[in-house]
DNA sequence: TTCAATTTCGACCATTATATTCGTATATTC
DNA sequence: GAATATACGAATATAATGGTCGAAATTGAA
């Protein structure tokens, strides 16, 4: 039982590794066996489906950029560098991600009915931690007064509009320039003088 | 005629930005046709078959390589720098090239006898530019003294082995890091002080 | 050793995806 | 308006793929 969750925990990490690199439709259950060093028939011991696979792969990314973002939102004091910090994190890990998210995009994935929820899910846990952040920032004057509800949606709304070019640029310079582009714009369009 | 042309290019772009998405399996005619904008059947009137697609990209690209190569050499004077500049473009335009190589040790494309004609003859290409470029540094003092096409073949060598691993890290950064720690052993391992 | 439970996989099946062909419809040219 | 060039939907033959099943290894406790 032990070593079963072992297995199961390389699967993921090999299914991982193809996910990411061809998506949810591209990858086969046979290269998936290959890459964990398994027969193909094999898998079906430790998984019931290829989609089965799928979620375990979303959901564990999905804790890992969760950790990540925490991490980094715990690590940085000032509100400011925190806010920074979330966003640089939260674009970077999500160009790793992006076939993922391509998946959930993709025609005839729709009955990933899961994916929806956790998406909505995470909505909201992003929208509350910005809110948090931005009051924080606004205690500390570093922020102007707003609605905080409403401005960590529009940020929110924004970097979903920034993700969306990530689909179609293979180059990773972008990622960084449009993202420090857009903090500077947030930061200044937002910050007290 | 002047039309078919046109067509023909902007198909092979479309495919190009596939294939070097997904491989030559993963990409199917369909998803070519969408991209050029036609049909699936229409495809057929520029060209004969998935492969001469796949044919006239790489023929494409391996042009593409070749003039920026000839180019960064042209503009640098100094062997040293001409060296140094050649193998980050090499590098750089490799990684980018990285799923037509692929491809290429991919199984069951063995019958693309012309990807080996085409690679052996860059190869020797390479070699030749290498060693000019070597004889130049080492009549200007800036070299060892050795055998040049011992040390071209030897350059060559070891490039082939930094781009294996492109093919497993997703990560573009340490293609820079990485090459720039080659270009530092190579320089002071072969620069006469 | 023996026996049962666990784990592995080759062979197989049903379904789908895909490359290519074909007949024909629509534009273009002379 | 015939001849030619271009476009595509539908059809086909084949290959790829997700999933099943039974049997062979492997393990490990009695």
């Amino acid at each position: 039982m032990v070593d079963k969750d072992q297995m199961r925990a390389q699967i993921v990490r090999a299914a991982g590794s193809i996910f990411s690199k061809y998506g949810f439709r591209k990858t086969s259950m046979e290269e998936i066996a290959r890459a964990a060093g398994k027969g193909k028939s094999s898998i079906y011991y430790y998984f019931g489906s290829k989609e089965e696979i799928f979620e375990a792969v979303v959901i564990k990314e999905a804790r890992l950029m969760k950790r990540e973002l925490s991490n980094v939102i715990r690590e940085s004091a000032d509100p400011l560098e925190k806010l920074r910090n979330y966003i640089l994190v939260r674009m970077k890990t999500f160009h790793q991600l992006s076939n993922f998210y391509k998946a959930i995009f993709d025609e005839g994935l729709s009955h990933f009915d899961f994916i929806e929820k956790t998406r909505q899910k995470y909505d909201q846990q992003e929208i509350n931690t910005l809110k948090s952040i931005f009051l924080e920032g606004m205690k500390s004057g570093q922020f102007k007064r707003e609605d905080p509800e409403l401005v960590a949606i529009a940020i929110i709304r924004a970097l979903k509009g920034l993700e969306i070019p990530l689909f179609w640029t293979q180059v990773n310079d972008n990622v960084e320039i449009t993202t420090g582009e857009f903090l500077n714009i947030l930061f200044y369009g937002i910050v007290k003088q």
